[in-house]
DNA sequence: CTGAAAGCGCTTACAG
DNA sequence: CTGAAAGCGCTTACAG
């Protein structure tokens, strides 16, 4: 019983053709919605298709228009934060469209990469986004130069890329960060970066001195931390920052990981959030609103940047021209309850 | 500058044989490594390949043989938890055999389920991995009807199902966590099950009752709730749990989600974990490490999950019959700091 | 060892 | 409005 259901046979468009009477051409015109089948014609071959469930065969298709349907996302290393909001984005646009997602990470391996290079040439993507950071973007390059539309997702690091990019208002968020945490009432503010390296890390950087200058706060650079974007930095980091002679009141994480890592920090040291430190993060990955307390942080539009990406590249795909090489998307605050006025006591180290 | 590099223009087999002055037959028998090729013009034809660094057209072999390269993929919603872990371990596989993977989310949507199916059906796929909790299992069926291969990953929720299920030693798993919990010490443990119409819940939940019959402690119905395996289902349980005259020193959250929950809950209440209250949860999703105190839970070896799944996905697509329709994976104890004995003070609430 | 030829299932000028 | 035919780039019997 179990193996009963053989073969329900796939039928090919010649089937169809021969059964309803006409040719495959006409056929592949209501197919494909073409002008140039009589009504009758078409209303009796639509209704043939559909009883035997026909759909048409990919390959052959592909074959022939040179299109496979498919859209290649690299990630570098599945994460679960940031990657998730990006590729719930693309799916939406391309459920639309009818693309399908394929994803490949890459792990930082050369070999999977160059591998996966070969894999791709063979013309079976109609397009590649790339998510960033992506340190050997000569990916990049290699795919322009066999013609594959490209798009890269995140915060480049050069000024101009030879490729479309699409980010979010880095700077606008770290100056955001930091004139919410001022206009609480904090005065001593610490920055966990990231590295310093990275355009994106100087970006949020940028923007907390600004924020503080405007409020004619003087940048102590005793309260700047480098990090490297993971949760480990921001534990480091957090007992740097405890050790402190006149510790901060409030910290910002640089990211929504290193933000967990000061919680834990400041869990060890029994220092509560918000009500002897403030905490805030940047990205508003998914986990932050389920942190304890939930992380009030900088909401990059991952889905909208991932919604972005997807409608660019298939505007590249159709050989439109885009408007501009670069775009970003704005991002906000959320509020949620990480940060509070300045504690009044002292902290119990 | 920018707009250099045109057309590095696709070779085709024609082309390369033509070049080597032989015929489409012997460079694809040197392409596919088949026998029936003289050495020296299997050499020369290799060379003539590296050179132009010719790929095959996928669709073209796709066509011929019947075989896509593609495996598919269904979860229902990407959550960056649970799908995650089982993402990296079919990667890893897929990227040994070849295959690309591509990725699809329901939502839950009928209509995108639907057409997801149609778009399947031009076996554009060659098997497709089933990401449960999967209600709408039927799909499963469907598949099976168009003889696509097709595994189920996850805990089933029927005894027996007609195709392949992958899962892991859940009852095991409810019984070791709270083996553990009591060796800690631990008299009233609270527990906040999934929905107790899922086979997978109950399994936890008699798992629970077993280490504490084994225990000869009194199963006390009051401490037992039920949830969704969402996040707001724990803080609520937890509250709930407090309320009770005699609160338990620990609870089992039945999975991370719930646990974050339960975290929060008791972070508004000021109960510190683990030194007031004991939390351990379900699964071992990839955030579980992040939280403060970082969460000691029941790790279900999803990255392995992942992998059996596809290795066996790809024996069923080769024609190998398999040795059992259902395999279990162990689950174990991650220790981390989310537990200790039980408090000896009563709670400050 | 080597190659000519058919054919996978479509789409697309082109002719009628 | 309708259809015959070529062709997309491969692989695979089959013949030599």
């Amino acid at each position: 019983m179990l193996l009963a259901q053989r073969q329900s046979k796939r039928l090919t468009i010649t089937q169809i053709a021969k059964e309803a009477g006409v040719s495959t051409t006409t056929v592949s015109k209501v197919l494909n919605q073409l002008p140039g089948v009589g009504e009758q014609t078409r209303a009796r071959i639509q209704a043939m298709i559909e009883q035997h469930d026909y759909v048409q065969n990919h390959a052959a298709r592909h074959l022939r228009k040179g299109q496979s349907g498919l859209i290649d996302l690299v990630i570098m290393r599945l994460e679960g934060g940031y990657d998730i909001g990006i590729m719930k984005g693309v799916q939406e646009v391309l459920e639309e469209s009818g693309h399908r997602l394929v994803i490949s990470t890459t792990n930082e391996d050369e070999d999977i990469e160059r591998r996966w290079l070969r894999r791709i040439q063979d013309q079976a993507t109609d397009g590649v986004l790339l998510l960033l950071p992506y340190e050997r973007i000569g990916i990049a390059d290699t795919l322009m130069a066999h013609n594959i539309p490209v798009i890269a997702i995140g915060d480049r690091n050069e000024p101009t890329t030879a490729y479309p990019t699409i980010g979010s208002t880095i700077w606008l968020g770290g100056y955001t960060a930091t004139e919410y945490l001022i206009s609480l009432g904090h005065r001593r503010i610490g920055i966990i970066t990231g590295p310093l390296h990275l355009t994106t890390s100087r970006a949020r950087l940028a923007g907390y001195r600004e924020a503080l200058e405007r409020a004619n706060i003087p940048v102590d650079p005793t309260l700047i931390c480098e990090g490297n974007y993971l949760l480990g930095d921001g534990v480091q980091q957090t007992f740097a920052l405890l050790k402190h002679p006149d510790p901060p009141t409030a910290i910002f994480a640089g990211n929504d990981a290193q933000a967990a890592g000061v919680y834990q920090a400041l869990y060890q040291h029994n220092i509560r959030i918000p009500d002897l430190m403030s905490v805030i993060g940047f990205d508003d990955v998914t986990y932050a609103a389920q942190m304890s307390p939930p992380l009030t942080t900088i909401h990059q539009p991952l889905v909208e940047m991932g919604k972005m990406a997807a409608n660019l590249l298939l505007r590249l795909i159709a050989g439109q021209t885009l408007e501009s090489n670069h775009v970003e998307l704005s991002t906000s605050l959320v509020l949620r309850t990480s940060c509070a006025p300045p504690r009044q006591e002292s902290l119990p180290i």
